[in-house]
DNA sequence: AACTATTTATAAGA
DNA sequence: TTCTTATAAATAGTT
């Protein structure tokens, strides 16, 4: 319709193509209108523009995109957000199941009174919480060697800056960094703090 | 278009609506089409016959329905079902951090080799497992207890079948009070371990 | 499904 | 944008 144009193909145009989008598109609106009530259709029109601006249309029975994207949904058995529900769901399932199992192994090792106790399970039980103090008591030594090593360090270190070694230390730096290697200096001050 | 017919409202007649609905579903169709080739515009178009079968178009820019849908939610802010999503994400991060925390704590209350501890997380560990210790030791005295109450009921009940085993009741009243310390039995066995 | 008389949509121009 | 108008396209009624 019009003077002209027969082949489809896009308008290159900006401007022609802008003018064209705004009648064809009040044009295809108007006809989705008319159908939708002349032959009772229920219909959903989204559009965007090549700019991205949104137009849409949907037909006065529907009562809402959202119906209707589920109807479509039903209708293709396409499952498009259904299936992530599911999955979502097994998934919350088999989280909750962990952290049913996990409270129940936590309220055993805290003695919770609902639990009931044989005698032979609470022997376990004493025992596994000795071995596991043990450890807890090996582990604090350990830590405190750790803490006595780190306070000999700083002290070292203290007194290498008050010898006044630490421009020298400096100048070895630099040239070993030319250099390309690493220097045994640089040991006491890479130790590792093993707490937190 | 045609010959008559101005006025837009539902044919009654279903035949003719039938016909009328074909004619005017390939016509729009055919202008969505244009529409989006022409301008480069990215549509959709869903479309329900009366009798319920479902017609659709998208653009042939448009991957699939479902980004097309996502799209328009972006674009509207109506989050018909991003909302749900998040819903969903908050609930697993919820019950995922529950887990972890639950997790972190019998990692503790084992003393894995793979956990950090500080020196003070270790004291309240070491306090901890102590206490538990405390009360798993006291129910094992109540349930020893118990036992020698029923053995007492058990003695006594012989006595009066038979005169003459209350030697061996005084035996097992000093294995009691060898075997325990104390007699009142602590019932605050709801051990709290404060940290995460 | 095909055929047209008509109405409607719209391309180009203002 | 918006209007005008020549013309192409769509389609109502009919077969």
């Amino acid at each position: 319709m019009g003077r002209g144009r027969t082949e489809i193909k896009r308008i290159e145009n900006p401007t022609q193509r802008q003018s064209t989008f705004y009648k064809r598109r009040d044009g295809l609106f108007k006809k989705a209108r008319e159908l939708s009530i002349l032959c009772d259709a229920d219909l959903l029109l989204l559009l965007f523009s090549s700019s991205g601006k949104l137009y849409h249309f949907h037909a006065p029975s529907v009562p809402s995109v959202k119906d209707f994207i589920e109807r479509y949904e039903m209708a293709t058995n396409t499952k498009i957000w259904k299936d992530y529900h599911l999955e979502r769901d097994a998934e919350i399932e088999k989280v909750q199941n962990l952290c049913e199992l996990m409270e129940k192994e936590l309220r055993f090792m805290k003695v919770d009174d609902r639990e009931h106790y044989t005698l032979p399970t609470l022997d376990m039980l004493e025992h596994n919480l000795e071995a596991a103090i043990s450890k807890v008591r090996s582990e604090k030594e350990r830590k405190m060697g750790g803490e006595i090593n780190f306070l000999e360090n700083m002290v070292r270190d203290k007194q290498e800056e008050r010898f006044g070694l630490s421009e020298k230390l400096a100048q070895v730096q630099t040239l070993k960094n030319m250099g390309g290697g690493s220097t045994s200096f640089s040991h006491g001050l890479d130790l590792k703090l093993g707490f937190n």
